[in-house]
DNA sequence: CCTACCGATCGGTAGG
DNA sequence: CCTACCGATCGGTAGG
């Protein structure tokens, strides 16, 4: 029992390296024997905590789409507007990541190195995801509280965009925190950096 | 002489055929087998038009990123307000891109894999780009043009994030030219998607 | 551009 | 968690 629960923390504690290392090196170019130096083990002692290299990569991205994904369901939930509904959705979004950056950079830049079906099924996710930041979108234009002008397809890939790079320059350590990041973040997008009086 | 002219453009062949194989694998789990494979040749054979796997990295990033410089200098001869000069700077960096979408891809997420000293050039060099981007940011706040309160790291490093990922979506036979991506992009900053009226 | 090959390194297994 | 390995594959060279 105490065996099971010191596994169970040992293989976290190699999915964790392994986080790091793939996002300092990239999935490809780390190596299991890289890894295992970091841990202080051989590298066919791994396999005692872990199936295989692609298994770790799998519950990295996946647990993370999951993260995403039980965020966005607590904004859908709210009965406010479109442009509300939207800077919840981009705070909650910021907050799962500023949870776990390492885990974000390898989600975001790794995913490709899954293997099918893993791949496919991460691909519909992710789209998923998207599509209904999309619908936040559509249902703004519909109530006349965002330009009917803006190509959505624009206007969510620049969200997503923002909101992905972000593991690759933010500060934890810095001043800003991450739910007043999200918020400025979405007051830019939604208001433009330019002076309006 | 026509050999030499010969070898030059079999270069370019092999240097774009790898752009492509860059993009779809990465750069490390790329092989020259599969590059070879791609051209119909040996891969022994690639070794008498490059001299190694990483030269062809650092020509399609090093390319790449004198255009991006090329296309900024331009833009700061004009003598134009910051948000013309910020439009004006967001279509030339996608034009470029939209010229070689496969290369920009490389460029924007196998860079990592140069080695030293050319990942610290290129990170300089890169650097040195964003900072005359923030320096068309801080112009337009002196002026009276931007908002005093936004967050210029923020605001350069969403501009960037945007931009760089514009390859993985973008598609060349849709119906929306680059410079008309550009524009709608450079609005969208600028002025936001909420309804000003 | 090819054949023939090199040493290094890869992810992973057997058996303890 | 270790020692001892495995077959596969890597980037690249020699010599033509």
């Amino acid at each position: 029992m105490s065996e099971a629960l010191t596994n169970l923390s040992r293989k976290e504690q190699v999915i964790r390296k392994a986080a790091e290392l793939f996002k300092e090196k990239g999935y490809a170019a780390a190596s299991m024997r890289d890894l295992a130096q970091l841990l202080g083990i051989e590298a066919a002692s791994l396999y005692s905590h872990i199936k295989s290299k692609e298994e770790i990569l799998r519950s990295l991205c996946f647990d993370m789409a999951a993260e995403f994904r039980k965020s966005l369901d607590e904004v859908e939930k709210q009965h406010v507007s479109a442009s509300e509904k939207l800077r919840l959705g981009i705070i909650g979004h910021i907050q799962v990541m500023a949870k776990d950056l390492t885990a974000s950079a390898v989600f975001m830049n790794e995913h490709r190195h899954l293997s099918e079906p893993f791949l496919r099924d991460f691909l519909l996710l992710r789209i998923n995801y998207i599509n209904r930041f999309k619908t936040i979108l559509e249902q703004g234009v519909r109530d006349g509280e965002f330009k009917s002008t803006i190509d959505k397809k624009l206007a969510v890939m620049t969200l997503f965009s923002s909101l992905n790079w972000m593991p690759m320059w933010y500060d934890p350590t810095g001043i800003i925190e991450p739910v007043e990041l999200g918020k400025q973040l979405a007051d830019m997008l939604v208001n433009g950096i330019k002076k309006t009086s």
